[in-house]
DNA sequence: CAAAGTAGTTGGTGGCACGTACTAACAGCG
DNA sequence: CGCTGTTAGTACGTGCCACCAACTACTTTG
């Protein structure tokens, strides 16, 4: 328990498995706190994506890069539970906009404090210059295959769309 | 509205959203590479962990994090699909030991190679020195959470350290 | 206006995880 | 020996999640 000195030397995984094992890690910790907030995995993106906008549901389909009728039983769901409300859209009939309720907006408040404080934790053991890189390489990484993405694949489901409306 | 063409300079999304957003493409790197060789995620985690050993249920359940029926489930899921066997255990005949399949093994090692190329794609526009150090760095928060958390990643293990929650 | 496209739902299939309840076998003790 | 408690694993029911194919209903367009 005690033992540990410094930072010490640590076996390098290599980037695939260090890869692999973040994501396991980073999800596991997502996991369970979604769990302690009654809430799971799925229900914390869609309250993420959420948080800032109010999207359609084949919008949202694009964000959370799911299929239409996932996203209709994810957002089903997530409604019965009272996270989120289907308003309807006056210039197009046949439209929903989904919005946060008042516990919808609650709950993705203090998930992601939440998740913040758990992922400093677990960057806790790095020096303050090592958690900068990190930050930095990880939003690279996810930045440049945002690029690539947004580039190759014009055809099927989303394209991207952030900028959009 | 910025322009399409990739600059060098990214935006850092911060540690927390960084290694949330970088575990979530990973996971979709994952979850697509299984789809392309007909296998779920989860069974690609069975396959990695028997790679190199042979397993009962419960000792599988302490090494996948799952509940008992989980891991009963999931095995016979993938037995059925003919990617692992039970066998018997004659110290023991309650037990059960899960062995991958000739055909477990090869898609356990193409899933691997497949994981790997694509991984290194998502890491191809970082620069040699920035991969060692987003891998240096990835494998120390792996590390020191394992440690925090009292588990052995490396091999055969006991499975003797395993009581969240 | 009819045809084509778009927004979203329904229903069916399969996978995954859990908790609870169960069987069978092992281990220890009297 | 037999009884008791523990351990290995399974069965079952619930709920979430994802997909595909088919469908309704509204909008856009030729």
């Amino acid at each position: 328990m005690t033992a540990s000195h410094r930072p010490r030397q640590v076996a390098d995984l290599g980037i695939v498995d260090g890869l692999v094992q973040l994501s396991f890690l980073v999800q596991g910790i997502l996991g369970r706190v979604a769990d302690a907030h009654d809430l799971t995995l799925q229900q914390t993106r869609l309250l993420g994506v959420l948080r800032d906008r109010e999207l359609g549901m084949a919008q949202l389909s694009g964000v959370l890069d799911l299929d239409k009728s996932s996203t209709t039983g994810l957002v089903t769901r997530a409604e019965r539970r009272g996270l989120v409300r289907r308003t309807a859209v006056p210039e197009d009939l046949r439209a929903v906009r989904v919005v946060l309720t008042a516990q919808g907006k609650r709950l993705a408040e203090e998930f992601a404090a939440d998740v913040a404080l758990r992922l400093n934790e677990a960057a806790a053991d790095l020096t303050e210059t090592n958690r900068a890189r990190l930050s930095r390489l990880a939003s690279q990484v996810v930045h440049h295959h945002a690029d690539r993405q947004g580039i190759d694949l014009t055809a099927g489901t989303s394209a991207s769309s952030r900028a959009r409306h």
